[in-house]
Parts: C-alpha cells; sequence; structure tokens
DNA sequence: ACCCAGGGTCATA
DNA sequence: TATGACCATGGG
C-alpha cells in the first residue's frame, strides 16, 4: 500500500502538526461545523467573538438569538446557515448527554448518530469523531481526492466511503494519532503541492509525486 | 474583478 | 445516483 509511504514521506518533510487548535473538545466541534467551506483564519475569528462574549458553550448558544449568534460567527460566512447548523448541533449534543455520554458508544454508532444532525455531513462528522473523540475515522476531503486521485492512486470518480474504507483499511495497524497528523498534513501543506483546483493535470502531478517521493 | 477556502442540504432529472 | 443552486465572509 502506498498511503503508508504518502504519510512516512509527508510526515518525514513537515513534521508533526499537533492538531486540532483548540483549548477544548466543544471548540473543536463549534470549529467542525464553522469551517465548513470555509477559510480557518476566518473561523478564529467567529470562534474569537464567541470567547469573548462568553458564548462557548451549548448552554450559551442555545439560549441566544438566531440573530445574535449569527452575528458572532459572521467572519465565518455563511452565517446564517451556520448559527442554525450550530443550534442543531447544541440540542444534539445535549440531548445525548454531551462528552460523558457519548465518548461510550462505539465509533460505528457515534457517527450514525452524529449524521442524523442536520448540518453535519460525512466529513464534518469525521472530524469531530477523530479529533473531538480521537477514534481511528480516516478524514477525506476536497485535497485528499485530489491528491490521490492524480496520484492514480484512487479513482477520482470514488465517493466519500469508498475512499474512507481505502484509507482506513491501509492504516489500520496505525494509531489513532497517525490518522490526526495524516489528515492534517494533508490540509496544511496539501495546496503546497497542488495550489489551485482547475486542470495543470502534469504540473500538479508532477509536484504531488515530487513532495511526496513516487516516481 | 475573479477565485477559493479545513462542506452540506435540498430540489431536480 | 448525480449534478446544480444556494449559502456569504475575507484574503490573494
Amino acid at each position: 500500500m502506498r498511503i503508508r509511504s504518502v504519510y512516512q514521506r509527508l510526515y518525514k518533510t513537515y513534521g508533526p502538526q499537533q492538531w486540532w487548535p483548540a483549548d477544548s473538545r466543544f471548540e473543536i466541534m463549534v470549529g467542525a461545523v464553522l469551517t465548513q467551506n470555509t477559510a480557518w483564519v476566518n473561523v478564529e475569528r467567529a470562534i474569537a467573538n464567541l470567547k469573548q462574549a462568553s458564548a462557548l458553550s451549548t448552554e450559551a448558544i442555545l439560549d441566544s438569538s438566531h440573530e445574535q449568534l449569527a452575528e458572532w460567527i459572521r467572519p465565518s460566512g455563511y452565517f446564517n446557515i451556520k448559527a442554525s447548523r450550530l443550534r442543531n448541533f447544541c440540542q444534539w449534543y445535549q440531548q445525548q448527554g454531551q462528552y460523558d455520554r457519548l465518548k461510550r458508544l462505539k465509533t460505528a454508532l457515534l457517527r450514525q448518530r452524529l449524521l442524523m444532525v442536520n448540518g453535519v455531513g460525512p466529513e464534518t462528522a469525521d472530524d469531530i469523531i477523530l479529533y473531538a473523540f480521537a477514534r481511528k475515522v480516516f478524514v477525506i476531503d476536497a485535497y485528499t481526492k485530489r491528491i490521490f486521485s492524480r496520484l492514480g492512486l484512487s479513482d477520482p470518480s470514488a465517493g466519500y466511503e469508498s475512499l474512507r474504507a481505502q484509507f482506513e483499511k491501509a492504516l489500520s495497524k496505525e494509531s489513532v494519532k497517525t490518522f490526526n497528523e495524516y489528515h492534517a498534513l494533508i490540509v496544511v501543506h496539501g495546496k503546497d503541492v497542488c495550489k489551485v483546483k482547475p486542470r495543470c493535470e502534469q504540473c500538479c502531478l508532477a509536484r504531488v509525486c515530487q513532495r511526496v517521493g513516487l516516481d
């Protein structure tokens, strides 16, 4: 499996990323929702607003009005829809008994429950499961699809679940720490190897291969 | 001015 | 099942 050798190369080149950047598990979960299709620096501003208002908790978020919540998270974009999603998530989190209760669930069941929340899709759920619950799920994002498809290691038309299964099989003997670092390395340095989305297949492929050390 | 960022939902075919 | 529209801010 070359999925493992790509990891070795990335880790050796860039070192540990120490993810997820947050002060608490709840902050990770909030960040996972707010970062949907959004630059992280904007999420940081939104989270800073919540902290300054002492609103980074399920209670404060559930007690606030839609307008107030939307105003706090405005810098992260899509603020109306994300205000609803955050509220949905907090309702669910409260109802499920928060971390201490949820941590008892097996990974597959935890994932299934997370996906029931309107506003939490596969990637957001897996961010939460991996970084807040420290379970071995591999988060598939746009860079992962792009890079591995250009390396010829995955089918370009492969869906989320299929890719996830492929990675999790290849990394089944690895630790949670490896899952953690691998996704972080792809997100932080993925744009390094392939800056633009468009199709400079040749140059992108060449750069990816060079960085990652495959022929 | 244009493109994109640590996506997801819903309607349509 | 697979696209497309939509959400919306901020940096390059």
